[in-house]
DNA sequence: TAGAAATAACTGACCAGTCAGTTATTTTCA
DNA sequence: TGAAAATAACTGACTGGTCAGTTATTTCTA
């Protein structure tokens, strides 16, 4: 059977990629029709292997959505974290951009497709939700917290409670998230996302920002 | 809840409690276990039936959830649109006023289970999510809009685009019922509860209010 | 006794995960 | 060098279990 060396191989060794691909592959299965509605069977045939050779990679579906959740999730979460962690500089100034990470975040299908499943699977799999919460959900909302109460104690927001506000901040990207993928209003690429963004912002800095300091 | 005029007897026929007693059962289930890890049986056990009987009630476990969003969810969207079509009284009154509908309604928590279905199976029924769409969010949406667009043409609002602000105020309340249910911060009977309704209404109606209006 | 109400046993389809075996690539050493 | 040995990558049939929905049968009531 030796024949034209020029054929494609049938196997791809040295197969460094291969994790990667099969979480590309995973993905793009996972936002076109859910979690529980995907076989690994499709997952593999679509990154070009068996579904035996998935196994090779990753010991059961559920650690797939977790590798998922590692490689899109969690560099946001710690970008966001970073942002919490400064001390110096504009709270407000802060809260902008960190609304800005977020949102460019939501915007992009195959990061915002994460959070989503994760919501819709949380029945099936605690363990994975739970380190959700404290890897992701903890982080940035203790950075949104720390940026606001930073921005309390220096007068330029009106005393509110900072855990409260926090959730004030995420609650719209949450919901235009939800509006946008699962009942089809408003197309994340749509320009009306970025004019979101923009609304959201408004409200929230005249909402928060101190008598002396409005229409920053 | 169930009394008979008559005695009480040992097998219930003529049963026209019976659709109701399985869409308890099945709604503390759902809670309990979320949708695709109860099994009909179950939902059977729980109601006092045997599964074969839940089927002579409803045709299928969708049909099942689809009359759980007809009986908790419906009345309270068509609450909020009534508010909305008011053509009369305070814009900013409304506002308040429909929060605390809907803010009561997520505080429910067999209420608010079923807008964390939809979401959750969103991807296997595409044509309950539609319906769910049309029934609850485009009218929620929609008696907001209106009721902001009357409140910046009254100039109490500041000239925000009503339709995107209409998230601004209902993304914190779908926030905090996904962390509160999903993620188990701050249970539902939690105080802090109370006082996040209170500070998003605060946050917010300082974000709205015209020059003039502040402090209202 | 008719027939409505309900049951329990059953069917068929599905699918995550396994494993014995196959094929490609690399290493060994004559 | 080149062929055999070793290993890494991969395959696909199979298993075991689950569960929505159906049906043959029984039980209760009028």
């Amino acid at each position: 059977m030796a024949s034209t060396p020029t054929k494609r191989p049938k196997f791809r060794r040295r197969a460094e990629a291969r994790p990667d691909e099969v979480l590309d592959a995973a993905l793009d299965l996972f936002i076109a029709r859910g979690f529980a509605a995907t076989r690994v069977e499709d997952i593999a045939r679509r990154a070009g292997l068996s579904k035996g050779a998935v196994y090779l990679y990753y010991p059961s579906k559920e650690a797939i959505l977790e590798a998922l959740v590692q490689r899109s999730i969690l560099p946001i979460a710690e970008q966001v974290a970073a942002l919490g962690r400064l001390e110096t500089g504009d709270p407000k100034a802060a809260l902008r951009s960190l609304i800005d990470l977020i949102g460019d975040g939501l915007a992009e299908p195959r990061v915002a497709a994460i959070p989503k499943i994760i919501v819709g699977e949380a029945g099936n799999f605690p363990q994975l939700v739970e380190s959700y919460r404290r890897q992701v959900i903890e982080r940035g909302l203790g950075a949104l917290t720390a940026l606001i109460r930073r921005g309390v104690e220096l007068g330029q927001f009106r005393p509110v409670d900072p855990e409260l506000a926090a959730r004030n901040v995420v609650g719209p990207l949450i919901a235009h998230l939800l509006l946008a993928r699962i009942f089809s209003i408003a197309p994340a690429d749509d320009p009306r996302a970025r004019r979101f963004l923009d609304s959201h912002l408004d409200i929230l800095m005249n909402g928060l920002a101190a008598e002396g300091e409005r229409k920053a």
